[in-house]
DNA sequence: TTTGTTGTTGTGAATAATACACTTTTGTGC
DNA sequence: GCACAAAAGTGTATTATTCACAACAACAAA
C-alpha cells in the first residue's frame, strides 16, 4: 500500500460497519402480483415475515451477495431480472449495530418451478399477494422498501419491456394484460392495450395457440427488441 | 444485545469494510451545465481530478457524510437539492481495500456565491463545463458515475421541476430554457418551451423585469406547485 | 430615427391517448 | 347438430399532446 493512506487508516480503525443486501422478489402468481417473504429464525424480528436479505461477505459484490442470500433463504436460484433500488444508510436502522442496506428488486418468470425451502436464517419462505401482505419485521422499514419497489416496478412497466421477464416463455396477450393490471392495480382496456403492445414490438407471435376454456388464444414470446432503458440496471 | 446474534458476530469478524459517499455537483454557469471536481491531494490518483467524496463516519448517515465531505473538500455548504444515485459495490473498486461507494447528485442554485477552497484532501476545487471535462482519477469509475448522473438529471428535468432549483431566485424564461438546452444538449423551440413551462405552472411571474441588452424580460420565481416525484429522493 | 438585440405571441399538422361494443372461435351439454 | 358458455379478437371516432414554424413588440445605443 502506497504512502499517503494515513487518513484511510485512521478511518478504518475503531468501528465496524456492515452492509446488507435486501431483495424484493416479484412474481406473477394466480393473476396477482406477489412478493416473496421469509419468516425470520433469528432476532431481530424472530418469527416475523421479512424481505429476504443478509450481509455481504468480503469476497463478493453487492449483487452477488443479493443473489446468494436469496438462494440461501428461499432456494431461488435463477431470476430473470435484477435491479438495484436504493441504499439505506441511517445511523440507527438496525439494533445490531451500524448496518447499511442496499435494496434490490428481482423479477421471476416461473415461480412455480422454484422449490421454496427453509434455511439457516429463515424458518419458512412464502409468496404473498401484494394486496395481502402480513405485518413485516423491522418496523416500517421493510414495508417502505416493498412499497418503493412496487412503485419502481410500475415505472419500469411504463417505460420498458421488463414485463415480459415476468411472463412464462410463452404467453397470451390477455395474460400479459393481467400482469399489467395487477402491477398498476387498475383495469386496462383490452383493445388499447393490444394496440399499444403490438405497436411497440415488445412481443412476437409464435406458431402456437393456448388451449383453455373458450376460444384459443395466440401465444407470444418476448421480442428481441429492447426498449430504451434509463436506469443503470433497468 | 439479545441472543441469536451469533451469525452477525461471525460476519463482523476478520474483515473491514468502508463506505464512501461520492457527490456529483451540478450547477449552471455561463450558460453551461457544469460539474464540481476536486484535485486529489492523496493517493490513489494524486494530482488528478475526481468527484468529491470521502468515507462515512460512525455517527453520520450516508447523506450527512455526503454533505460533510462536500463542504470539507469544496467549501460548499448549502445546496438546493440532494439525491441518491447508485451504490457501487464491486469487490476490487478501490486499491485501498474493500470500499463500497454510494453516489449522490447535488444541484446548486447560486454557484457564484460559493467560495471554493482547498482542503485536507483536495489541493483544489473547480467547476468544469460538462463538455470540457479533464481526465478523471479512479479509471473509468468516476467518469461513469458522472455520465450516469447526467443521464439521471435529464430524466429529472423531463418529469419534475428540479430545473428551477438550479436557477437563481429570480430568472427569465430564456435563462431557464438555456439551462434545459444545456442539460439536454440540444436546442429547444422557444415558443413550445414557454407554452409547456407556463402550462405546467412550474414558475410564477413576479412584478419585475430584467434589465439586460435588448427588450426587458419578465422575471419569474419558482412555483409553489410540486410536480409528482417518482424516485425516493427525486 | 435607425439599428441591434431580445421578448413575446398563435396556428395548423401530425401523432398519441382514450373511450367504447360487437363478432369469432372453441368446448360442452342437451 | 344446436344452443349456450367462455374467452379471444377486432375498428373507429374523439380528444389531447407534440411539433414545426415566423412575425411583431419593446427597449437601448448609436
Amino acid at each position: 500500500m502506497p504512502k499517503n493512506y494515513s487518513k484511510f487508516k485512521k478511518i478504518t480503525e475503531n468501528w465496524k460497519l456492515l452492509i446488507a443486501a435486501d431483495i424484493v422478489v416479484f412474481a406473477f402468481i394466480e393473476n396477482k402480483l406477489s412478493v416473496l417473504l421469509v419468516e425470520r429464525r433469528y432476532a431481530p424480528g424472530i418469527g416475523q415475515w421479512a424481505i429476504p436479505g443478509g450481509f455481504v461477505r468480503e469476497d463478493e459484490s453487492l449483487e452477488e451477495a443479493a443473489l446468494r442470500e436469496l438462494n440461501e433463504e428461499t432456494g431461488l436460484s435463477r431470476s430473470s431480472y435484477l435491479e438495484q433500488l436504493y441504499t439505506f444508510g441511517e445511523v440507527k436502522r438496525d439494533p445490531r449495530g451500524r448496518v447499511i442496506s442496499t435494496a434490490y428488486m428481482v423479477l421471476v418468470s416461473e415461480p412455480e418451478k422454484i422449490r421454496l425451502k427453509a434455511s439457516d436464517d429463515a424458518i419458512n419462505a412464502k409468496w404473498f399477494a401484494i394486496s395481502g401482505l402480513p405485518t413485516l419485521a423491522f418496523g416500517k422499514s421493510h414495508k417502505e422498501i416493498l412499497l418503493y419497489a412496487w412503485q419502481r416496478l410500475k415505472w419500469k412497466f411504463e417505460y420498458t419491456n421488463v414485463a415480459v421477464t415476468m411472463m412464462h416463455p410463452e404467453f397470451t396477450l390477455t395474460e400479459l394484460q393481467k400482469l399489467y393490471e395487477s402491477v398498476y392495480n387498475k383495469n386496462i382496456d383490452k383493445r388499447n392495450f393490444r394496440k399499444k403492445i403490438l405497436s411497440l414490438d415488445l412481443v412476437e407471435p409464435i406458431d402456437k395457440v393456448s388451449q383453455e376454456l373458450g376460444r384459443p388464444a395466440q401465444l407470444y414470446k418476448a421480442g428481441t427488441k429492447k426498449l430504451k432503458i434509463y436506469n443503470r440496471v433497468i
